[in-house]
DNA sequence: GTCTATAACCCGATAGAC
DNA sequence: GTCTATCGGGTTATAGAC
């Protein structure tokens, strides 16, 4: 998973893996077919731990629906700014590195951002008449993640945070132009 | 270019670029360094294009200045449809397959989408007093990119158009706010 | 289950004839 | 300038001892 996260799942070899994991090729290849199924083994791992390793610590002490959306959001910023904009979304790395149909990888990706969409839709949802009543609350879900992946790819480039922090401050005044009309 | 776009770069071999192009090793060595010298050039041809290979064919009887961003963004859907929501844009392919340093490939990055940047900021510009005096014309087309991207990303992971759909209709969404409130 | 050694292959890059 | 042939090294995966 870190290796993946790192430095993308192309350029990561199985020797790169079994160094990190302090083990020898025999153990690696008793306990998977190859390369590939280690990364599905990584991908159930990120989706399995959205809850408990992602939500639960950015929603920690924030319980405004909203503000949440953007607590998470923030957990991409810290992860961007403490690898001074090395990397952000993992899922997202390896969704534009798939270039082959690969359906069992694509699936993973999917049902890792579709959690995640879930997650952000319910928020909205939670904010109830704050919104104006017929709000599409699932596409400002999609539009959240398309904003942070965005905005990732973008301060990747540019190793730095501002264009993180103006798609962000972008996708929150469209929340709170929302808000106001309601 | 073809190929990088399509398989990205890392994932293209430098014997799958002479029998695109039909040619041996010897003419390609003889031209270029190595196989990053090609990614360079690639990159300097795709800035060198923006005006008459993208924005010039997506703005083709196109005045208003806000339609010409949304008609920019048609561009990235086409190509989406057209290839079964297999590739979208890619700069931002090779953006987030770049994991090492490379300053040379990320500044060509980083020029790339800064041109995009400048162009649909002109768009916001020219798009004058439909849009309120303080408005950060320059963060909503960095808002615009990201969307683009972020939408892409989606959209070739699911294999479906809906999240393009979405992503750019929210942006419309947001700069219709914004100037029905001038 | 884990080890070492290695098979079989593909990679980027080079040498040297023409 | 372009060709063919090949070098040296890294790749995933396997074989067989323990």
């Amino acid at each position: 998973m870190r290796l993946f996260a790192r430095k993308g799942y192309g350029s990561t070899s199985v020797a790169d893996i079994l160094q990190e994991a302090g083990v020898n090729a025999g153990s690696l290849y008793y306990l998977y077919p190859g390369k590939q199924d280690v990364l599905l083994d990584v991908l159930d791992s990120y989706l399995a731990g959205i809850q408990p390793m992602l939500l639960a610590p950015a929603w920690e002490g924030v319980s405004d629906p909203i503000e949440r959306v953007f607590a998470l959001l923030r957990r991409y910023r810290s992860a961007l700014e403490s690898t001074d904009c090395t990397y952000g979304c993992p899922i997202g790395s390896i969704a534009l590195e798939l270039h082959e149909p690969d359906p069992p990888v694509r699936a993973r990706l999917a049902a890792n951002f579709d959690a995640w969409v879930d997650a952000i839709e319910q928020c909205f949802v939670d904010a109830g008449d704050r919104l104006p009543p017929n709000t599409d609350r699932r596409a400002l879900a999609v539009f959240a993640l398309t904003t942070m992946e965005g905005g990732v790819m973008l301060s990747r480039t540019h190793r730095r945070l501002d264009d993180f922090d103006v798609a962000v401050g972008m996708l929150r005044a469209h929340v709170e132009l929302l808000m106001v009309r309601t």
